[in-house]
DNA sequence: TTAGGGTTAG
């Protein structure tokens, strides 16, 4: 870089220089390019002190970033060479060395501008550094930089890491003129928050606001319609990647794969997997879980020791798919293995959900002395979900002593959670017990907790038809019932068993199937409806003889499983 | 001619 005999460098040329260095990684070209700019009288140059500041930074040399800092004198420490260095501090992750130099700034009325913010502000990437976002956002107000559009969208990504999506959405909406980045914050936010419909929602109005979707987008948006079901909504995303030239960007494969997957399109979402050269461990999780969730818990299985092969290195996630997938195919022996196999081989210490998921593992296969043993071994004592996955499998080998000392804990963790009141309440209806349903009953009415108003909702034509129970809004409710009257009568006809008859309170998810029968669905083959609370044991019998008497699938999930109906018989799997 | 905003699975 520096030869004898070439021309000699200045306090212009070093700071170029330095930024190559850094660029490169050059570590020990950086150290002598420091001595050479001390060397050639630099070192006193205001450019120079800071390009070496953030070479430093870069080469994570941030006590020598400190030193070049600490050797300009106060009178001359500019905003620049204060933000190189707190740029620095939060890269690497030293947030209060940071906020420390801000302080200082403050106090010795050094300006603070935007690219301070823009450094500081991606520091708070947890709920516990809400509080310290809140008033970095209240000093862009007052230094009235939140003008500035970059700030604005650091400020607005910094409230979605932090997971206070309200203030998100307020900002968001006072940003008057958004950019991509701007939607595309919120989009993803929205998106990894669970709000799908919403997420939906923004795609539309970003496209009436002229702004074209980016990869960035697809990504969000295709998570969306993974929550909800929206198959359709995702295959025209598809179609977008591929006519925009997305098709080879790694995040939109796994999304896509996932998409199909957690919708039941597990066909499509295996071809997109096959095809895929460069599978990672999101490619794995994505498919492992898709096929575990619908019930093949032996290919989520085959896939899993395949990916090993492959010297794909798992994580604590794939973990969680592949041990709940053997809890579905019954395969006791391998998901304890597996689970053992996560500290001896892997290093990875189980969390909370992977003793619920073996506790679930251990109780479908009636070992519930064994289930007991191991909560009580769990290093970091047991959550709500692993009393629950307790009671669950109490429900199925119906053990009411045991179902009660679980729930008794449960509700001591989680004592609004209605989920197990009603699993309790159903152990007792199926145990005969008529005084323990009535119990639970006055349990909650004491507690202030109400059943949320059950609904169904069904994809039509890239629509979202929402349906509750009794429910005569739908403009087509006169052809949905008689819809119905006459499933009803087919099945009573053909006798396939016991099916109660449409009451004046007609179930959601009777009405989001007879809706879907008359107006077609947009799933590739199955009829998605999704419930949001169980699908209750009537509509179950329902369903099975539908499917029996029209000759379709349909698939309901509801708020834990998926119920697969076909041709008069079902199978459930929990899905996580 | 020194400082800087958004990304996938569970």
């Amino acid at each position: 870089m520096l030869r004898s005999g070439a021309a000699a460098p200045n306090a212009f040329t070093f700071p170029f220089i330095l930024k190559s260095s850094s660029a490169l990684s050059l570590t020990p070209t950086g150290t002598q390019l420091h001595c050479h700019v001390i060397k050639f009288g630099c070192h006193l140059e205001p450019f120079v002190q800071t390009a070496l500041i953030t070479m430093y930074c870069r080469f994570s040399s941030l006590e020598n970033a400190h030193k070049v800092f600490d050797e300009i004198p106060h009178s001359t420490r500019s905003t620049v060479c204060y933000n190189a260095l707190i740029s620095g501090f939060i890269q690497k992750s030293r947030f209060s060395d940071g906020m420390l130099l801000l302080r200082e700034m403050r106090a010795r009325e050094v300006p603070v501008n935007a690219v301070t913010i823009l450094g500081l502000v991606p520091g708070c990437t947890a709920p516990e550094h809400l509080d310290l976002g809140i008033s970095l956002h209240c000093l862009t107000s007052k230094y009235n930089l939140i003008t500035d559009l970059a700030v604005a969208n650091c400020i607005l990504s910094m409230y979605v890491h932090c997971g206070s999506i309200s203030s998100a959405k307020k900002l968001f909406h006072e940003i008057p003129h958004k950019n991509l980045i701007t939607w595309n914050a919120i989009i993803s936010g929205y998106s990894q928050h669970g709000l799908g419909t919403e997420v939906l929602d923004l795609y539309q109005d970003m496209q009436s606001a002229n702004i074209c979707p980016d990869e960035v987008t697809l990504v969000g948006v295709l998570s969306s319609c993974a929550n909800l079901g929206a198959q359709r909504i995702g295959r025209e995303v598809e179609e977008i990647i591929n006519r925009r030239g997305f098709g080879l960007n790694p995040y939109l494969k796994n999304s896509l794969i996932s998409m199909y997957a957690r919708c039941g399109g597990l066909a499509r979402a295996r071809a997109i997997f096959d095809a895929m050269p460069d599978k990672n461990l999101i490619s794995w999780t994505a498919i492992i879980g898709g096929y575990g969730m619908h019930g093949h818990g032996d290919i989520a299985v085959e896939l899993f020791d395949r990916m090993i092969t492959a010297r794909i290195r798992p994580d604590k996630a794939v973990f969680v798919c592949v041990l709940t997938a053997c809890s579905h195919a019954g395969l006791t022996q391998k998901g304890l293995d597996y689970f053992h196999s996560m500290k001896s081989v892997y290093d990875l210490d189980p969390g909370s959900e992977h003793y619920s998921c073996v506790v679930d593992l251990l109780g479908r296969a009636g070992r519930l002395a064994e289930a007991c043993r191991l909560i009580d071994s769990m290093p970091m004592g047991p959550d709500g979900p692993v009393w629950g996955a307790l009671l669950g499998a109490c429900k199925i080998h119906k053990n009411v002593d045991l179902a009660e000392f679980a729930f008794a804990k449960v509700v001591e963790i989680e004592p609004k959670n209605i989920g197990y009141y009603v699993l309790l309440s159903n152990i007792y209806t199926e145990t005969g017990d008529s005084e323990g349903v009535l119990k639970i009953r006055v349990m909650m009415r004491e507690r202030g907790l109400k059943k949320d108003p059950g609904y169904s909702y069904v994809e039509c034509k890239g629509k979202t038809h929402l349906f509750i129970a009794g429910d005569r809004n739908h403009s087509q409710t006169k052809e949905i019932y008689s819809k119905l009257e006459d499933l009803v009568k087919g099945c009573r006809e053909k006798e396939y068993g016991e099916i109660p008859s449409n009451n004046v309170s007609v179930h959601s998810e009777r009405l989001a199937i007879a809706f879907a029968l008359l107006n077609g669905n947009d799933s590739e083959r199955d009829i998605l409806v999704i419930k949001n609370l169980r699908i209750c044991g009537d509509c179950h019998v329902f369903v099975k003889s539908v499917s029996k008497l029209v000759n379709r699938r349909f698939v309901v999930r509801d708020a834990t499983r998926f119920h697969h109906f076909s041709g008069g018989s079902c199978s459930c799997n929990d899905y996580w």
